[in-house]
DNA sequence: TGCTAAATGAAAATATTTTTCATTTAGCAT
DNA sequence: ATGCTAAATGAAAAATATTTTCATTTAGCA
C-alpha cells in the first residue's frame, strides 16, 4: 500500500469515516499529479479510470480530505478552487504559471513581520497565506530549447 | 473633488478609457468601505444610491478598475472574488476575519526567501501573494467589552 | 450474515461569471 | 453648440461553478 493510501486508511479511521473506492480514488488522481486540480479536473481523472465517480462525491471528498489535512488548497488569481496533495504540518506552495506545477515548502520565516505588523497595527494575526509564482525549473529549460531552435 | 476621484480621472483619460457615471459609483462604493466586497455587493451598495447600474457592468468595471490599479483583490479562502480600494504601488493586506476590514503594508521583505527557495528549487520566482488574517484592534475592543459583561 | 448510520449520485436549485447584441453616451471633430 | 462614432452599458441568455435534496447503496460493525 502506498503511504498516501495507508494515511487515508488512518486519518479515516481515527474520526469515524468509512473508507470507499471514491475516497480511494480522489486522493490517488491528486497523489498522481503534480498540479493542482480543480474539482472538475479530478471528476475527469478519475473517471478516465474504471472507476465512474459523481461530481458531487467529488467536491464531498474534496472538502473532506481538505479537512483531514491529505489535501489542501492551491490560491489562483481569478481561478476557481483547486487541490494538491498536502505534506504533513504547515507550508506554502511555489507554483509554476506555465504548466501548473506545485512545489512546497515549509520554512516560512514570517515571525519578524508578523510581529511588527501587531505592534504597528494592533492586529492580532492568526494566519497568513503565502504563495510564490514564478516558473519551473522544466519550464525554463523548455522555454531555452526553444529559443535555440 | 476626492483624490480617488481625480486618480480616476486621470488613469481613465490616459488609457483612451471614458469616464461614466458607473465607473465613478463603483469606486466610490469601495472607497468608502474599508472592508473588501463582491462584485454583488458592490452592485447592491451602488443601487442603494441613486444610480441603479447592471451587475454585468460591476463585473467589467471591478476588472478594469483592478488593471488600472486603482482597486485590488483580496483573496479568501472558499469565498469569492472581492475587491478594495488600493494605495499605489506593491502592497499587501491583513484582513480581519470578524469584520472584513482590510489594511495595508508595503513592506513584506520576502527578498532572501526568494533567493534561497530559488537556489534550492530552480524555480524563477515572478511574483507573490501574501495576505495576513486575524482580528483587527477594534474587533478584539469588542470581544474584550462582551468579556466583561 | 444482517443491521444501520454514513456515503453516494441523479436531479434540481442556487450562485457566480461570461457572452451576446441592441441601445445609449462620452469625448472628440467640426 | 452639434453631430459623429467608437466605447460603454444593460437586459437576457448562456456558461460555469457549487450546494441541496432525497432515494438508494454500502462500509463497518454486532
Ligand atoms: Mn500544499
Ligand atoms: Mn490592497
Ligand atoms: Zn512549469
Ligand atoms: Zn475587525
Amino acid at each position: 500500500m502506498r503511504p498516501t493510501e495507508r494515511k487515508l486508511t488512518l486519518a479515516l479511521g481515527h474520526n469515524g469515516y468509512k473508507l470507499t473506492a471514491q475516497r480511494r480514488s480522489v486522493l490517488k488522481a491528486i497523489s498522481n499529479s503534480h498540479e493542482h486540480l480543480t474539482p472538475a479536473e479530478v471528476h475527469e481523472r478519475v473517471n478516465q479510470e474504471n472507476s465512474k465517480i459523481g461530481l458531487v462525491t467529488v467536491y464531498r471528498t474534496l472538502e473532506l480530505l481538505s479537512e483531514l489535512g491529505l489535501i489542501c488548497q492551491v490560491h489562483r488569481e481569478g481561478k476557481s478552487q483547486s487541490y494538491t496533495l498536502a505534506p504533513s504540518g504547515h507550508h506554502h506552495h511555489m507554483i509554476c504559471s506555465e504548466c501548473g506545477t506545485v512545489a512546497d515548502f515549509t520554512d516560512c520565516d514570517l515571525g519578524e513581520l508578523e510581529a511588527r505588523l501587531s505592534r504597528e497595527t494592533g492586529f492580532e494575526i492568526e494566519g497568513h497565506l503565502l504563495e510564490f509564482s514564478g516558473r519551473c525549473g522544466d519550464c525554463q529549460e523548455q522555454a531555452g530549447r526553444n529559443a535555440d531552435d
